[in-house]
DNA sequence: ACCGCATCGATGACGTAACATCGATGCGGT
DNA sequence: ACCGCATCGATGTTACGTCATCGATGCGGT
């Protein structure tokens, strides 16, 4: 059975593509929220720590080209992962404008249990995406951010 | 040339694509903002005007069913748009509990240069979407946010 | 009529996001 | 050494977004 051409795209379904994005990123955003608060973490403290547990130690301004969630320097992010003893954070010796983040043994332990929560959301989301092509979908998007700051960050941890 | 067979989803890409998610709907947000800079209003402002305009007066409740940009009751993005002159609230007469929201005249003369905007990042996002067939991602993203709050909004959308 | 419950809209609280600005610091060119 | 400029991290501001709570109001069952 031959697959039917694709319908030429049109303004309507970027529009509605749009807003999927949009409905896509609020409802996982819920759903993340709900899934940390037992960790007593929001979702963009979780990417902090994970992207901390990935790339190992790193400045403030490294943390910021490196995590989707947030745009400029997350100095406010980080402090509050501090603040909660999870990140500790140490100031440059030969550049002394630097900060320098790294896990604290206590925020190392949470990292497995957050591993957990996101293979949990990503299985969830292969079960919804059964039957479609996944990577069709990866190359669009990827296409959407191409050279913007956010899909750089992207490209760069995949 | 046949197609290659889709290879297998993985969890990877399963968390790059909400990563890329998370990328598109922050990189296109501050297109947004900027582009309706001028127009002194910012992206969750201009859909609910778009979202009177295009189905007329209604109930902050409902409003808040329409829109995917917030949940709950949108009191105070309205409040704003009160406050700015762009829309009437009334109070019930039947049901005192409920509030009427309409657009002012100076609501509508915003619609033309909202629709504007949306049209040129719609058309953006085609021209970067060229040689892809939007309809599986748009089914794919449906997908996701099927039997979903947001999911609902949008559906009842297009 | 009454009671229990749901719905509506406002509000308080908290944590982002995005932008602008600022002081401190490093660095390249002269 | 000095100057101009860029980078870094902190901070103020504005506007969400989410959840929880609250008082007012409507409604169905008895």
């Amino acid at each position: 059975m031959p697959k039917p051409d694709p319908s030429p795209p049109t303004l309507q379904q970027a529009s509605e593509l749009r807003f999927l994005v949009l409905a896509a990123q609020r409802e996982g955003n819920r759903q993340l929220t709900q899934a940390l608060r037992d960790l007593g973490l929001t979702p963009a403290q979780a990417e902090v720590i994970s992207a901390l547990d990935e790339r190992g130690s790193m400045t403030l301004a490294t943390l910021g080209r490196y995590i989707v969630c947030e745009s400029g320097s997350p100095s406010r992010l980080v402090d509050t992962l501090v603040r909660k003893g999870l990140v500790e954070r140490e100031s440059g010796q030969v550049d002394r404008r630097v900060v320098h983040l790294a896990l604290s043994s206590q925020g190392r332990q949470l990292v497995k249990r957050i591993k957990a929560v996101d293979n949990a959301i990503n299985s969830l989301i292969l079960e919804r995406l059964s039957g479609t092509d996944l990577q069709t979908v990866v190359e669009a998007l990827r296409g959407i951010v191409r050279d913007t700051p956010a899909g750089a960050k992207v490209a760069c941890r995949f």
